[in-house]
DNA sequence: GATGTCTGCCC
DNA sequence: ATTCTGC
DNA sequence: GCAGAATGGGCAGACATC
C-alpha cells in the first residue's frame, strides 16, 4: 500500500519555519521532529531538498542554472496553483532527478520544459524555495552540521556516532535513511570501504616553520607541499581508482597514473591519500594550470597525457586490508604506508625536532619548485572532511619580484576593483619585461583598493576588460 | 566545423 | 582556492 | 577559532547556434 506522502507544501512550511527561528537549538528541534515523521522513502528526498544539493555522490549534473531558471522564469505565464492538487515533496524530488536524465541533442530546451511544467505547478512561495533549491542555496541555517545534529537527536544517539557514519559513507541522505531506519545500530555498522572515497583532511595555514613546528609539537614531520590536485587512491585487487577532494572519479583523466599504481601499492585493498602533480620532460614540476588540463579531459587525452606525464606524491593511509587507520596516530600510519608503498611514489619528508633543519628542507622544496612544506604533528589521529591545526602549511609570502604591467577590472564582489593582475619579470640579459603569468590571489580588500588606486594613476591604456 | 553559452569543478 | 562574518 | 557563506580565475565538456 502507498502510503501518503508529504507535500511540498509541508517542505517549504517546514523550510519556512526553520528560517525564521534564528535559535540554532529551535531549528534542530523542528528539523528532528519532522525527519522522525517521514517514511522511509521520503528521508533522502527530505535531505537532498533541504541541503540545497539535490546529488551528493551520485555521478549526476542537474544541468540547469542561472540562465535556465531565468529563462524559464521570464517565460511568464507562471499562474500560482493550478487545479492539479498538491505536489509531494518526493514528486518534486523525483522530477528534479528526471530532468538530470534527460542528455543530447535540445537536452537544454527539454530540460527547461520540464521545469517549467514544474513551477507551474507551485505556488510563489513553492517556486522562490525551488528556485534556492536548484541553485544549492536554501540558506534557511539547515546546513551540514545542522542535519547531522538533528539526525543524532531524532534518534537519540551521539552526534559523534552520526558524523561518524556520515563521514564514512559521505552522503547525507544515506546517512539520514541508516540512522533513521537502522538506528544507532544501523550507523555503528557503517565501516570505511573502498571504493567509498571519503572526504580528505585538511591542513591550516602558518606564517611560517618556525611557528608551524612549535605548533605541531616541537618534533614533527616536514613534508612537501606539492603544487597539484589532491586525490584519493583506492585499490582493491587487481582494480584502481583515483578521486578528487570532493570524491570525483578521476581515474580516466589519470590513467596512465593508475595503471602505474597498480604495481607499486602492494596490499589486497587501500586507502591512500596524496597529491597528483605535473612534471615536465626534465623533471621540474609544472604549474597546476597545465594539471588542470588533464582533469575531466576526454578530447585527445592520450596525446596530452604524453604531453603532461604526471607523478603522484603519497602522504598518508587510512585503510589497508580491513584496517581502518584514521584513529591511529600519524606515525603509525607513515610505516603502514612505507610498508605498502614504492619508495618513489612517496611524498618527500623528514622527522626533525630541529628547526634549522625544517627551514633548510622548506627552502629545498621551494628551489625545486614545489609549494612549500606541511608541517604534521606525530601523534595526530585523520580527521575525515576536517580542516585541522595538527597539519599545519607554510607557503612563502613572495619569492619574485614582479611588475604588474595589465589588470583586469574584477567582477563580483571585485567589481570596481582592479583584480587579476598580469605579472612579468625584468630580464636582465634582454633588458625586458617578460610576462609569466597571472594572478587574483593573495591580497585583502583593503589591499585592492590600494592597488586598484595606484595602477589607474599609472595606467598607459586602456582597451575592454583590460 | 567553428564559435559561443552554460555549467561544473580544480585551485 | 581566499576572505569575511557571526557566534 | 570555527563553520558557513560568498567570492575569485581558468579549465573542459555538452549542447546550441550559425
Amino acid at each position: 500500500m502507498r502510503k501518503a506522502f508529504k507535500s511540498f507544501k509541508d517542505f517549504i512550511e517546514i523550510c519556512s519555519r526553520i528560517e525564521s527561528t534564528s535559535s540554532i537549538l529551535k531549528k534542530q528541534e523542528i528539523l528532528a521532529g519532522f525527519l522522525k515523521t517521514l517514511s522511509r522513502d521520503e528521508i533522502k528526498p527530505f535531505i537532498m531538498l533541504i541541503s540545497g544539493k539535490i546529488f551528493e555522490k551520485e555521478e549526476r549534473e542537474l544541468g540547469i542554472g542561472y540562465r535556465s531558471v531565468l529563462s524559464v522564469l521570464k517565460r511568464g505565464k507562471i499562474r500560482p496553483l493550478l487545479e492539479e492538487g498538491p505536489i509531494s515533496m518526493v514528486d518534486v524530488y523525483k522530477r528534479l532527478v528526471r530532468i538530470s536524465e534527460i542528455k543530447g541533442e535540445s537536452s537544454i530546451a527539454k530540460k527547461r520544459m520540464m521545469l517549467h511544467g514544474l513551477y507551474n505547478m507551485l505556488s510563489s512561495e513553492e517556486r522562490e524555495y525551488l528556485t534556492r533549491i536548484i541553485f544549492g542555496e536554501v540558506r534557511i541555517g539547515a546546513s551540514e552540521g545542522l542535519i547531522l545534529k538533528s539526525i543524532a537527536e531524532a534518534i537519540k544517539a551521539p552526534l559523534d556516532e552520526v558524523k561518524r557514519a556520515y563521514l564514512m559513507i559521505g552522503d547525507l541522505g544515506e546517512t539520514a535513511e541508516i540512522a533513521l531506519i537502522g538506528g544507532r545500530n544501523g550507523l555503528k555498522r557503517i565501516k570505511m570501504k573502498v571504493f567509498n572515497p571519503v572526504k580528505p583532511m585538511l591542513a591550516t595555514q602558518a606564517r611560517d616553520v618556525k611557528e608551524a613546528l612549535i605548533s605541531a609539537g616541537g618534533r614533527a614531520a616536514v613534508e612537501f607541499k606539492y603544487d597539484g590536485a589532491r586525490v584519493q587512491v583506492h585499490v582493491k585487487d587487481e582494480v584502481l581508482r583515483i578521486y578528487s577532494r570532493s570524491l570525483i572519479d578521476l581515474t580516466q583523466s589519470f590513467f596512465d597514473l593508475a595503471d602505474e599504481l597498480k604495481g607499486k601499492i602492494r596490499a589486497k585493498e587501500a586507502i591512500v591519500d596524496g597529491e597528483v602533480v605535473a612534471f615536465s620532460e626534465n623533471g621540474k614540476p609544472l604549474p597546476f594550470q597545465i594539471l588542470v588540463r588533464r582533469i575531466k579531459r576526454i578530447r585527445k587525452l592520450p596525446e596530452i597525457a604524453e604531453r603532461i606525464p604526471v607523478r603522484i606524491f603519497l602522504f598518508d593511509v587510512l585503510y589497508v586490508d580491513g584496517k581502518t587507520l584514521i584513529d591511529r596516530p600519524y606515525m603509525e600510519r607513515i610505516r603502514v604506508l612505507e610498508s605498502i608503498a614504492n619508495p618513489d611514489i612517496l611524498a618527500h619528508r623528514i622527522i626533525t625536532s630541529d628547526l634549522k633543519k625544517a627551514e633548510d628542507f622548506y627552502e629545498r622544496a621551494i628551489k625545486l619548485g614545489h609549494e612549500g612544506v606541511v608541517v604534521k604533528n606525530l601523534l595526530a589521529p585523520y580527521i575525515l572532511g576536517s580542516r585541522e591545526r595538527t597539519w599545519l602549511k607554510v607557503k612563502p609570502a613572495e619569492t619574485l619580484d614582479l611588475v604588474i604591467v595589465g589588470a583586469e577590472w574584477g567582477h563580483g564582489r571585485r567589481k570596481g576593483w582592479l583584480s587579476d593582475y598580469y605579472l612579468a619579470v625584468y630580464d636582465d640579459e634582454r633588458d625586458k619585461l617578460e610576462i609569466v603569468g597571472k594572478t587574483f590571489k593573495g591580497l585583502t580588500d583593503d589591499e585592492f583598493r590600494e592597488i586598484t588606486r595606484r595602477l589607474l594613476s599609472l595606467k598607459v591604456a586602456e582597451e575592454g576588460n583590460t
